[in-house]
DNA sequence: CACCGGATTGGCT
DNA sequence: GCCAATCCGGTGT
């Protein structure tokens, strides 16, 4: 079942960061169908979260995105070459996104291992956010995605709804510029996982 | 395993 | 012109 919009509508971000973990992220990318479960997940909270591209409500032609529908897939280039993978939240207007930072792969397996050029699955090939982007096709022609559709990028339910004591919590990853907002605890994880993109040591409860 | 530098380009000042 | 929500390979322990 595609997830419906209501799941991305609501206020608090945190809550459905937390509740993305578990879902079933889907891709149908040059004939070739993928699929794995979100299993690490980032939150950036408009307008007030310096890490955010949107902070202050800014609006670029880059993050025009950002304040499109609750559902919406945002994808933007980092580094010059990796295109990282996010989920608009919030109600509309609101630019709350979602980073998913790394999946467990499920169905189309083989194919992922050819797209990162790896002769067999390890974890390597989708726990870090470049990573599972390059494994499942995803790149920057398809920002802007209805991810309510079943297109080219869409999310399903995945595993029954992850307990909230299997999931760790943390810092966010690569915060260098935004200064107060760097420690706050807005990384979610699933306990134990083994997909995931950092050890579970730096994690609180 | 930890640490470090280079890759590579779009977006913004 | 600067630099980033990253990754990879090389080096050293």
């Amino acid at each position: 079942m595609v997830i419906p919009r209501s799941f991305y509508e609501g206020e608090d971000i945190l809550e459905i960061s937390k509740r993305l973990l578990g879902k079933k992220l889907c891709t149908l990318i040059d004939g070739q169908y993928t699929s794995g479960i979100i299993v690490e997940t980032e939150a950036y909270k408009a307008p007030e979260d310096k890490a955010s591209h949107a902070y202050g409500n800014k609006v670029t032609p880059r993050t025009k995105t950002m304040f499109s529908k609750p559902g919406t897939g945002y994808i933007y280039i980092i580094y010059g070459m990796y295109h990282l993978f996010n989920v608009i939240t919030g109600p509309e207007g609101v630019a709350h996104c979602i980073l998913v930072r790394a999946v467990e792969p499920l169905e189309g397996q083989e194919a992922m291992a050819r797209r990162r050029s790896m002769s067999k699955v390890r974890k390597e090939m989708t726990n870090g956010p470049g990573k599972f982007s390059i494994a499942m096709g995803i790149h920057k022609g398809l920002n802007g995605t209805d991810l309510t559709q079943r297109e080219q990028i869409w999310i399903e339910e995945g595993w029954p709804l992850t307990d909230p004591k299997e999931i760790l919590v943390g810092p966010r990853v690569g915060m260098s510029t935004a200064e107060e907002c760097s420690n706050w605890p807005f990384r979610f994880r699933i306990k134990g996982n083994r997909w995931t993109s950092k050890p579970d040591t730096v994690y609180y409860e």
